[in-house]
DNA sequence: ACGCACAGGATAATCGTTTAACCTAATATA
DNA sequence: TATATTAGGTTAAACGATTATCCTGTGCGT
């Protein structure tokens, strides 16, 4: 049934080698030779065994991708585009969800060490990221991380323009006149204070006073999109509509604009004419609220296609001992202008 | 820096078999060996060589889900599902995307067989599977099918419950007065067949006629969500509101809702005042328009854990040589009462 | 005629595990 | 006491490819 290369070299009547020779196009044979080989493996409906080949050559062209939250659709995305890429090289991708829970994502990292993946791309739950230093200690590998800087280990990196998209958004909210605008995010990470940075920035170059309480973040609790939507956000955005005059929100990612938009539909608020609303990270369901949603669009699967690249060429330095500076890649955001400001 | 078996075996004093049954407990070994063994893999920070006991073995815990369109959320949702249940049972998800294109969705077949994959998720693009009979003819491996129903090769499934969720929702549009209802779907496949199915069965039930006008298919051009907005369907619905005297649009999936809302909001139509409206398939986004849509909820999350199920089911059996027949297993819908009708 | 280079191919070691088969001493069975 | 069984190991043969090394014959230059 499944033939190996050794039935392959008798019909052929050539060794082993040759038929390794021919497969791989790793030393000159005589064309006559060749043909018999391919023959051969015609007649016989060989393939390669990729299992013995991994063995032998001690990769596994697996890439493991590791996600703090696979419920998200950001990161759903970013898959999607890191999957397309690693195809282009021959890799392919695991999938692992660690649910927003830093020890299963260490079990995760463990795990896909143990499949003898050759790269990892990891979105992490925390920022605390050391626990790689000791893992990959024995059997480095190529790491990139997407969408959160880590803290602890050194790596590529590839994020959104947080800052120069949320000063975007918060400059054309000030172009339209407003003043008194909050910020809410789900959560304060390294993203979220590029984000919140964006924000300070484009009100200091308008001399807009920054108001501390007008900045707001939720819990760090893990919890998925549908539980957010009166969660902490929510409550803040209560607590800003409620009791301070402001006239424009600006919501850091889509977690918050869950909460945010849950409680302004809540209060019967009219978007924009009570309140101006725009959020960080675009998604396709935003255009189906009424009115649309104002969005800095982020591209999630831009981002899974660089990290895809630079993984594989990670590889290949690798393989040629050759050792480069990590870096770090900023994808562009977006402003998509829709009805909500 | 990687050690092997062997001088793990050498440092215990033991032979290389001794340290091979102690690892897998395949074989009785008295306790002060174990004990020598342990303190060895301890000393030595040993860990086994996947790739080596997979090559022995003959297999790679690898179970490969091809989808066919992994940009929806649906199925990324069944991938999600599937990725967790197959972890409990020690097998790691390849995924990959078919981009509704079939002659893709075969070479990423040919590709997973290629890195040997232990069984096989498949979201068919289209109904004919039965290029698979040939891929899979000298070397059979467990397959599962999960949404759509394939033609032309034999295996299990996992559907919803697809007429029994659609009689219930165009029965709750006749109690609730309606009668004049239509249904749009994205494209007629099995799965569509049987909503239209659920659709004209609560339609007899009642003893309203089936009005075949009133039932509407879009193209099967490929397309993802974000091109649909202004599809086929979308011109269904169109053309249903502005010639006919429709008073109910049920959905039959989120692509469709896609087009028919947009549809319904450009015209400006209230819901459910002028027009009630209910889909098939929810989505959290669902809750955050205006108004919320009714929908009868699919459990994707649940259908990749029935798939990863059955996989390592036929997995054991395909071990133990025993064989038995397909089994197709329905998960049920629930309906989601919202404030579209 | 002699030596050399090289093309084209064969031989065999190797990767790290698993596991069937074998061995030995001790214990149980009759 | 003789024999069977068992516990606890060891040995060595696989698994299927890759690849360094070696071998042989041919063509060429001088």
């Amino acid at each position: 049934m499944k033939s190996s290369i050794k039935e392959v070299a008798h019909l052929a009547g050539v060794s082993v080698a040759t038929v390794s020779y021919v497969l791989n196009g790793t030393k000159k044979v005589r064309p006559e030779t060749e043909k018999r080989v391919m023959d051969a493996v015609q007649k016989l409906n060989y393939q390669i065994n990729p299992l013995a080949r991994n063995f032998r050559k001690g990769e596994s062209k697996l890439i493991g991708f590791v996600v703090c939250d696979l419920s998200n659709y950001f990161f759903q995305d970013v898959a999607h585009g890191l999957e397309t890429q690693l195809a282009k090289h021959g890799y392919r991708l695991i999938l692992i969800d660690s649910k927003e829970e830093k020890s299963i994502e260490m079990e995760n990292v463990r795990n896909l060490l143990a499949s003898s993946v050759d790269g990892l791309v990891i979105a992490p739950t925390t920022e605390d990221c050391s626990y790689l230093k000791f893992m990959l200690a024995n059997h480095p590998i190529p790491v990139a991380f997407v969408d959160r800087k880590p803290i602890g280990f050194e790596s590529d990196m590839v994020l959104s323009t947080n800052e120069d998209g949320a000063y975007e958004a918060v400059k054309h909210l000030i172009a339209k006149g407003h003043r008194e605008i909050a910020f809410v995010g789900s959560r304060l990470d390294s993203t979220m204070a590029e984000r919140a940075e964006g924000y300070r920035k484009a009100l200091r170059e308008a001399g807009i006073p920054v108001n501390a309480n007008y900045i707001r973040f939720g819990d760090s609790l893990s919890v998925s999109q549908r539980d957010h939507r009166h969660g902490a956000v929510y409550k803040h955005t209560l607590d800003l509509l409620t009791k301070h005059d402001i006239t424009a929100l600006f919501s850091g990612n889509t977690l918050a604009t869950v909460g945010a938009f849950t409680c302004l539909m809540e209060l019967n608020i009219k978007i924009p004419q009570d309140i101006a609303f725009i959020t960080f990270d675009d998604s396709f369901w935003f255009t189906m609220t009424t009115p649309a949603l104002t969005a800095i669009s982020q591209y999630p699967d831009q981002i899974g296609d660089v990290a895809g690249k630079m993984i594989c060429e990670r590889l290949v330095d690798f393989r040629n001992g050759v050792d480069r500076p990590h870096q770090l890649q900023r994808i562009a955001t977006q402003m998509i202008i829709r009805g909500s400001c």
